[in-house]
DNA sequence: CAGTGGTCTAGACCACAAC
DNA sequence: TTGTGGTCTAGACCACTGA
């Protein structure tokens, strides 16, 4: 075992049985190059893989600091949609985020499984309407949504590319032009941030995101729309009941 | 910005659009240096980077790969939790796995939610059931799932520590104590692997895992027992369809 | 404004696995 | 066998920010 790996080790086991307390820190790196005998360079790979597993932050002037994870919230996924006067939703809890600008509307690279599921070649360019959700009092950032439109959708109704697609938004548009009713499912799954969605969602290092593919489709089965929105792992769990099927049950 | 970022963003362009195509390696590190006209350590710090975003693997001897993201499987969850003569199954998609050996039972520090949940401090040991779930022809691993076990649970049902709970295992057990119909909610999230997960999984370094903690809880609303499954983010996703809420729709 | 972590250099030897 | 990445040292200067 490198000596870095028995250091993390020992500082690992420590912040877990709680020797040292989230919110304060670990010895600084110069202590730490004492106290192990080691340089610099291998204590401070030591402390990177432990902020790599999300357990500690560092902070300059006050040191690495064992973090405490923050209470997740619970989106409540819907099975059923609902829809009131302003649109389709999709989830009991999101009623207290809002966009936090106009979309924007570009033409981005389909991600390769955003790609498939739009059935255009991988890494074509597709018409993207992307929103970021968020706390409108604080201006805080909690989602990233894009919204990938099918090139025969865009061809059909060019009102989708538009940043205002009016009342009810993109999918009242998609029925009105006969898709009714349109059919959705969903895919969670999770994956490191790009650098820019760490930074737009103020991620600490360590911390993945979730990932939320929904998929819009005519009820003749074919995709009109792919829906990915990000958001972080550790401020975020999606939860659902389970029924159970009574009928079933001997 | 730093040299080292720099670097990193050239080379994480290069690979997002494919000019250094997965399979393919990166230039070896002394031909970074000569090209950036940089230290060794600067060229590692940049590739370090794009390790932890999980876009390329160091492979001995054979230089820097830019991975290819396996294509993920499809975990259909059940809006209904359905049974068989074997027992109680919450997914239409697991068959394909077993468990690969007997459950080990231990006394472990309950994790900060699962305490929550089964209502013990935080720290406390409690009884946990842990199987190591995988292809039954080649001994992978794919899932580990922990079953942590209410104290109140093993003072009534001794027999939940043991590791053969009889036909139909845990549930049937409590169902017959008493507690019919158990119900269930599940909730999913992501985290970074511990050390130990992700050789268990065989991750890569920067793969997330998606972390589905299911709640089984009496009739009146007590928790016996809370079910966390981990499994590679890069390898699953989590899928669902969702109905329609006709009687909603204007 | 001082002390923390951040960056960078130049050089050495090691360990593993593909060739 | 040997070239790749892995580990480690000793030292220097920088930049940010919280005490």
């Amino acid at each position: 075992m490198a000596r870095w790996e028995t250091i993390t080790g020992e500082l690992r086991e420590a912040i877990i049985r709680g020797e040292i307390a989230p919110g304060t820190t670990l010895p600084r790196e110069t202590d730490l190059e004492e106290r192990y005998g080691a340089s610099r360079t291998t204590v401070r790979r030591a402390v990177e893989e432990l902020e790599a597993e999300g357990l500690v932050e560092k902070v300059r002037r006050r040191g690495t600091v064992v973090r405490r994870s923050p209470a997740r919230t619970r989106l409540t996924r819907s099975r059923r949609v609902y829809r009131d006067d302003i649109g389709y939703f999709f989830d009991r809890t999101a009623q207290g985020w809002r966009a936090l600008e106009t979309p924007t509307i570009t033409r981005v690279p389909a991600p390769a499984d955003v790609a498939r599921l739009l059935g255009v070649e991988p890494g074509g360019d597709v018409t993207a309407r992307s929103r970021i959700m968020g706390e409108p009092d604080t201006g805080e950032a909690t989602q990233v949504a894009v919204s990938y439109l099918s090139p025969d959708a865009v061809a059909e109704l060019p009102v989708l590319a538009e940043p205002d697609t009016g009342p009810g938004g993109i999918y009242d548009r998609m029925e009105e032009a006969g898709h009714s009713p349109l059919e959705w499912e969903e895919a969670i799954s999770a994956r490191m941030p790009s650098p820019e969605e760490a930074r737009l969602l103020a991620l600490a290092p360590g911390v993945p995101v979730l990932r939320i593919v929904r998929t819009t489709r005519t009820p003749g089965g074919r995709v009109l729309e792919v829906n990915a929105t990000v958001l972080s792992a550790e401020r975020f769990e999606i939860g659902y009941a389970i029924d159970r099927d009574t009928s079933a049950t001997p």
